[in-house]
DNA sequence: AATTCGCCCTGTCGGC
DNA sequence: TGCCGACAGGGCGAAT
């Protein structure tokens, strides 16, 4: 579920606590989140210290340095992942209370429980931590700062992440194909960062029906298309991400956007512009939600 | 080429 | 109250 804003104010969050910060250890308590390395392998990383932290699409790229060289830790969050900074000596909860309806506090620092999977420890005393109830979050790791080391960024198309609407507009036709405007949405390998959310509150902005072929659409749809994408990916990010169920930023607080959305996790409810009951159904094997009267 | 399916996982929730 | 099945879904690889 951390998509594009999730994962930005995760960056965010790290990166004014984490950098500058040096590894002492890393401690892998549950190795089946780790891909292409071992817990050795992440073990490698005391005496480097953390430089930058970037994002591409859904992943956060942990850049960190030493004398000898650079190496990139990548954490892909999944459904469920909460990667977080407890600072020494902060004030942790023992519990990991979900959010469904209703909202939630913000909570603080993490507590190491069973579904902490990876703890960084740093010299100040500070920790990183990976917290995934559900592990379908990825930890890997490469040599060096540049992505053509790891073959899942390889594959991502550009960041949508304000990028230019012309841009997005043309990129989204070309890569079109026969497939339904929420099939290319959420394929990162056109444009990478959007998921299930995202997706459908971009294309109840536009006024689109996700399960429309994407070619069929005029140049002008298309483009309120990209102009959507680009506001609905703005105003999550201006929120702190979607906290609909487990999602925390770097200091393990809420983000608030769930309270802005339109149609994602409404299906059956009505329309909040024309009351219409919400449409639900499975396209590209997502729970796709979206209004028949707004959206055609 | 595009789509579908199965897999990985566990917490939550509705139904009985 | 308790048990059980359905469901949530990002990304990948295999099958269709």
């Amino acid at each position: 579920m951390p998509e594009l804003p999730e994962v930005e104010t995760v960056r965010r969050g790290l990166s004014e606590r984490i950098v500058g910060e040096l590894v002492v250890s890393v401690e892998i308590r549950h190795g089946s989140i780790l891909e292409d390395c071992t817990s050795d392998d992440l073990g490698g990383l005391a005496g480097f210290r953390f430089a930058s932290v970037d994002r591409r699409g859904k992943y956060l790229l942990l850049r960190l340095e030493l004398a000898k060289g650079k190496i990139t830790l990548v954490v892909h969050l999944g459904m469920t992942g909460q990667l977080t900074w407890r600072a020494k000596g902060a004030t942790v909860t023992d519990r990991f209370r979900k959010l469904v309806s209703g909202y939630r506090k913000s909570e603080g620092p993490h507590s190491i429980d069973a579904h902490t999977h990876m703890v960084v420890v740093c010299a100040s005393g500070g920790e990183l931590l990976f917290r995934d109830p559900r592990r379908f979050g990825r930890i890997l790791l490469f040599e060096g700062w540049g992505d053509g080391n790891c073959r899942r960024l390889e594959r991502l198309g550009p960041d949508a992440w304000r990028m230019d609407h012309g841009t997005l507009a043309s990129i989204l036709k070309e890569r079109a194909g026969r497939r339904a405007v929420k099939t290319v949405l959420l394929d990162q390998g056109v444009v990478a960062g959007i998921g299930n959310i995202y997706a459908d509150e971009a294309c109840f902005q536009a006024r689109i029906r996700p399960g429309r072929t994407l070619s069929g659409l005029s140049g002008l749809r298309i483009a309120d298309l990209a102009r959507a994408v680009d506001e609905v990916l703005e105003k999550g990010v201006r929120n702190a991400g979607t906290s609909f169920r487990d999602f925390v930023g770097a200091d393990g607080s809420d983000g608030s956007n769930q309270e802005d959305l339109k149609v994602y996790g409404r299906g059956g409810s009505p329309c909040l512009v024309c009351g219409k009951s919400l449409r639900s159904a499975s396209i590209a094997q997502r729970t796709t939600v979206w209004c028949s009267g707004c959206q055609t």
